[in-house]
DNA sequence: TTTACATATAGCTTTATAACTATGTAAATA
DNA sequence: TATTTACATAGTTATAAAGCTATATGTAAA
């Protein structure tokens, strides 16, 4: 069963809370980047890091994170990780949280 | 506004996810209390103290943090403090989680 | 076959959380 | 009015989280 606790800590950051957002709306969010569409093969770290403004070892513990909680999966391609939402994985948790909280 | 990074990470936490779904059914979980119905009035903090299996002001912090994020309200009555949910602001926050998860 | 690039990992420091004990406060009871 | 009861606050300590720099890894390009 996956964690709700692991889950819900996940949630508990403003970079990873921004991350979940701006994943909503890849292409929008991220629009220069130039491997892929972001809506489909997802958004790499770099980019992730520049709107974050952070440096790119603390990014990549956010998503890492945010992988383990089951709400972020990766796709690796060459050299890039790229980023996207797990629909069905986020979709469970906030069906959790409605019937639990 | 409320902080939805306050509510989120009042949710991090084992014990504080217990208390929310304990008072969700107060008189299940707290039958045994004398001085009222536990849904009409709240449930003091000796009750929530036994069940959680901690010292009284860890809980006491536990349930300050989860007033602070508007999820808990509560009631004092003479030496007691009866906290109960505060289903507005529950339903708020599972509204934005759904809009913004 | 170096060099550059994209990301991950390791190690460190700072800050935040969570637990405890001890004590304070305010109300009810003896 | 002294004591007990219910809870909150203060202070301490331990653990966890978040940020950084430095470095490793693995791939692509020169």
């Amino acid at each position: 069963m996956t964690d709700r606790l692991d889950q819900s800590k996940a949630l508990a950051s403003d970079a990873r809370l921004s991350i979940m957002e701006w994943l909503s709306q890849p292409d929008v969010h991220f629009s220069t980047q130039v491997p892929g569409k972001p809506s489909e093969i997802g958004v790499c770290v770099t980019l992730i890091t520049e709107r974050l403004n952070m440096a790119q070892p603390t990014v990549s513990r956010h998503l890492e994170l945010l992988r383990r909680a089951g709400f972020l999966s990766v796709h690796k391609i060459g050299r890039w990780s790229f980023f996207k939402r797990d629909e069905a994985a986020i979709s469970d948790y906030k069906a959790w949280i409605n019937d639990h909280l």
